[in-house]
RNA sequence: CACCAAGAUAAAUUUGAGG
């Protein structure tokens, strides 16, 4: 059975889905447990961008036996959330509801995304608050999506109040989950709030490449780019090796700022590095 | 860099012609 499961994963990668349901009935005849393998088969449609197919998978289940769990529900929500398909999700969710498919901290995070993409954070912060209410504890995954979704519609003091909020209860983001914070951030030019999230990284021994990269793109995007070169040599002092990123940040805010010769100089350094410039 | 495995579901950074 894991040696169709796996080849279910390669048909799904390769987009041969013309092949799915002969492996299906075999794997049905052998009496496998599909469950995992339809939501292999979800998530290959879904990265396909065969959202519809996706979708039908919840009624081609019973046929084999199967029952759409928390997991299939979830990775469906979650594919469709990531890829804008917003009336398709709220129709998977509802439809989650009616077989009485108890929705988790996961799913609940997926749908405020995909309210935030819409601008709709009435809607997003309905969820969150259903969601406590039934007792699921808010993730740092969550709080990002309501941060996020506030910058995105020019409300970054609701954002940092979340951000307090989640501070508050005891919730310690990742280095990846400043990453993402900060990055929201960055998106709304925000770098006065992203730097004291940065700060406190610091503070805290955990700043990295990446949150340093995303600083100085940051940085140059708002024509800083005196902030975004000091950065980048106060990674080098802390031991950080910048990587091709770095540079390519870098060098694009000193163009920005037209501060020509500095870019030209790092640029060589890129190459000397036999690094591909792109 | 590519492929594979661990493990059926989660998020982050660089260039931009054209529209």
């Amino acid at each position: 059975c894991s040696a169709y499961s796996n080849l279910m994963k390669l048909v799904c990668r390769a987009r041969k889905f013309e092949e799915v349901s002969s492996i299906l009935g075999e794997m049905h005849k052998r009496g496998c447990n599909l469950s995992s393998t339809f939501t292999t088969l979800i998530i290959g449609y879904g990265k396909a961008k065969m959202f519809r197919e996706a979708i039908e998978i919840l009624d081609t289940m019973p046929s084999y036996g199967c029952t759409p769990n928390v997991i299939t529900f979830n990775s469906l929500i979650n594919l469709l959330a990531e890829s804008g398909e917003h009336t398709y999700c709220v129709m998977v969710f509802q439809r989650m509801l009616e077989v009485a498919c108890t929705p988790d901290s996961y799913t609940y995070t997926c749908m405020m995304k995909s309210f935030a993409k819409q601008g709709k954070m009435d809607e997003a912060c309905s969820l969150f608050d259903e969601m406590t209410e039934k007792g699921w504890t808010p993730s740092v995954l969550t709080y990002s999506a309501l941060v996020d979704g506030f910058v995105k519609v020019g409300e970054v003091g609701s954002a940092w109040l979340r951000y307090e909020e989640m501070k508050n209860k005891g919730i310690v983001p990742s280095a990846y989950s400043y990453g993402v914070l900060l990055s929201a951030l960055r998106k709304g030019k925000h770098m006065e709030h992203a730097s004291e999230l940065f700060e406190e990284m610091k503070e805290r021994g955990i700043a990295n490449v990446f949150a340093y990269n995303v600083m100085m793109d940051g940085y140059g995007k708002v024509g800083e780019a005196d902030k975004a070169r000091k950065l980048f040599k106060e990674m080098k002092a802390a031991n950080m090796r910048p990587d091709e990123c770095s540079y390519h940040t870098l060098i694009s805010a000193l163009a920005k700022s037209r501060r020509m010769e500095l870019a030209g100089r790092y640029f060589e350094k890129l190459k000397e590095m036999r690094k591909v410039p792109n």
